[in-house]
DNA sequence: GGAATGATGTACT
DNA sequence: GTACATCATTCCG
């Protein structure tokens, strides 16, 4: 399958809240050895600088968001819960310490990829949720820092512009009343209802 | 050195 | 809807 070209830095390089908006709709990549995979990207979160309580950046740069300080169009891959690997992209300028959690997808292909890596077959569930998607699209801690703007995960435009929605950040504590997550409102494949 | 804490997912009632 | 696994990171002593 033959998708839109890849997101600039340019793109990566806005206020996260800005960028999140625009990722709905863009196709997640992954060219692994084992194959190709992909998803059209149906809900992100939009994680602010350090004076974002909610955010991993709050406390400041420590070894595990190191890479949410530097430049943007970057991954950042953490461990949640010690079970799940969550996906994001740092934005906004250098050392601000933005960035945007996808958390869901719509596969567009290499399913059977993705069915494979997770032990399930619903394609629905394949994708709907941050540890989910990281595990279906074979991302783990190898790919922290990893660049989007080359290599083999990157982002790629959308063909035409979704609906978005905005909602209220799931499974935080802090700062929990800011709508700051996004989705295409139609979709089936999000997390959870917007 | 030790304890508390999650940007979650799954299984079970 | 509720319970709980599971561990790196962080904070405190």
């Amino acid at each position: 399958m033959r998708y839109q070209a890849r997101l600039t830095r340019a793109f990566y390089a806005r206020r996260a809240d800005r960028v999140a908006q625009d990722l709905i709709g863009c196709v997640l990549v992954h060219d692994a050895s084992e194959g190709r995979v992909a998803g059209r990207i149906v809900e992100t979160e939009a994680y602010l600088d350090r004076d974002d309580p909610a955010s991993h950046a709050h406390p400041g740069p420590t070894s595990r968001n190191a890479s949410m300080f530097g430049p943007p169009g970057r991954a950042y891959v953490y461990l949640s819960y010690g079970v799940h690997h969550c996906f994001n992209v740092v934005t906004g300028a250098a050392g601000s310490g933005q960035a945007v959690l996808v958390r869901a997808l719509e596969p567009l292909e290499g399913a059977e990829l993705m069915g494979r890596r997770r032990g399930r077959d619903a394609v629905r569930e394949l994708c709907s949720g941050p540890g989910k998607l990281a595990q279906a699209l074979g991302i783990g801690p190898v790919h922290d820092g990893a660049s989007l703007l080359a290599g083999a995960l990157s982002i790629r435009a959308r063909v035409a512009e979704p609906h978005v929605a905005r909602g209220t950040r799931v499974g935080i504590t802090k700062a929990a009343e800011l709508p700051l997550r996004f989705g295409d409102a139609g979709s089936r494949f999000l997390s959870r209802p917007l």
